[in-house]
DNA sequence: AATGAAATATTTGTCTGACAAATAGGTTAT
DNA sequence: ATAACCTATTTGTCAGACAAATATTTCATT
């Protein structure tokens, strides 16, 4: 028996021609600001309804490779792809997989305690004084103020991707906000009734003293100690929800 | 003035459903597999026509997100976020952001020394003879082989890749095989020419050793060695391009 | 009664044609 | 010369229709 007749044409149409147009657009066939044909060309050209066209460009502009413009001069160009949108669209895609359970707790901190160290090296050789700022200005909120949970969460990411700036290396901070950072939440949502804000501040200005002094090797210590508290207070929240489910299995 | 009279109601309604969708996913309020109204339905819910909902589902499908059957019994469903889908996703951003130079070569290869030396430590801890017999099959091919410039790039790449899947740790997997992977053929483009393929076989080799024996201070030392190796011919590669330049300006 | 084929209903996929809205450029009147 | 208006172009939205896929039901045959 013959098979796959004419290998599977029902792919939809207005997914083949994405497809077709995202190629042309990564191999560099279109280049940057570079504006496409009218909509209604395109659908001359690909033999389908300007309905059909238009779904495969929001399908395109859904991944920022696209933008499109009303009235005349205007029409669809492509895009230069942004540093920060591109961070906003990994970040989306690992608070997904963050949120299905892809990544345990153990994983997150193991990994974040290893990469953490590499960024704080980094960081100890090409900090800024900006940075050291903007590092003293959350500390000292974390000290001085009395932050929610949620506030407290959010200083603390921002305390943290200031290292990661500071590494002055565009790799190390896309992997920093993109995949560790929308890591922080989820593991903090279950253990953050276990964490002494006090002592995680305290962690944070041993941490900037270390980065201001350039000592690599005094700021991985902290680093690793910091790791391992939070390592600590994750297992005690999986100790009592253990408990819980144990003592009241309904 | 009063100015910002209906905070800019021209984000295009198809945008807005697709937001108000995506919100609802990522929100937990719509679980994985539930099926969403039919098309007319949700049409009438927002008050629009058909073909500006589906261009919005259109939106949301490309991301992943949904996908659709035709049918009875049929219709739009929420998606499982898929780990491979979703590397293949970041993958592609990266690729992009590569392309228009937003990662110079120094800091790559800066940023790969560093993180693959996590890697091989955690690859030392958790190694399985599987992985060692992938990495020895890739090792095997590379030496004995006559491969082209892009087979052995290829190669190379699945051998790394075998690396990360030693570490058993979903995060760092996923850092090499959606950021670092991408790299590589940007960087390798450059120095290729420039590149000994028995030296690197040679330090493959070494590396799989080390893993083999869990001596992860040994395999840090190859790896630096190897980053250093690429660094050079990186420079290597940069300075023929500068002189090039230099003596035919046109 | 069991099985298989045909009819049916539902839902997405696509087409056609039209009008609305934004916007750049030209035209006219002051 | 300037300001207001008109016009042409292009995307955004709408309405209604038919095509294609596919699960369910019905009916005929064995």
């Amino acid at each position: 028996m013959a098979i796959n007749y004419q290998s599977i044409v029902s792919e939809g149409l207005s997914k083949q021609i994405a497809r077709s147009i995202r190629k042309a657009i990564l191999d560099g066939n279109l280049q940057v600001d570079e504006r496409l044909p009218t909509e209604e060309e395109l659908a001359k050209q690909f033999s389908v309804s300007r309905p059909t066209v238009r779904e495969a460009l929001k399908r395109l502009a859904a991944q920022n490779l696209i933008r499109t413009q009303r009235g005349p001069s205007g029409g669809t160009f492509v895009n230069k792809p942004s540093f920060e949108e591109s961070v906003n669209s990994i970040y989306t895609i690992t608070t997904l997989l963050a949120s299905i359970g892809e990544f345990n707790l153990h994983e997150i901190a193991e990994a974040r305690a290893e990469l953490e160290c590499v960024f704080s090296r980094f960081a100890c050789a090409n900090r800024r004084e900006d940075h050291l700022e903007a590092m003293a200005r959350e500390l000292a909120s974390q000290k001085t103020m009395k932050l929610s949970d949620a506030e407290f969460c959010r200083s603390d990411v921002r305390f943290h991707q200031q290292i990661a700036l500071a590494t002055d290396n565009a790799v190390l901070i896309l992997v920093s906000r993109a995949i560790l950072e929308p890591l922080h939440p989820s593991a903090n949502m279950t253990a953050f009734k276990y964490q002494d804000y006090s002592v995680i501040t305290r962690f944070h200005e041993r941490l900037l003293d270390c980065i201001r002094d350039r000592d690599a090797a005094c700021a991985e210590d902290v680093i690793r100690s910091q790791m391992h508290y939070y390592q600590e207070t994750y297992e005690h929240a999986l100790d009592v929800k253990r408990q819980e489910s144990a003592a009241s299995p309904f």
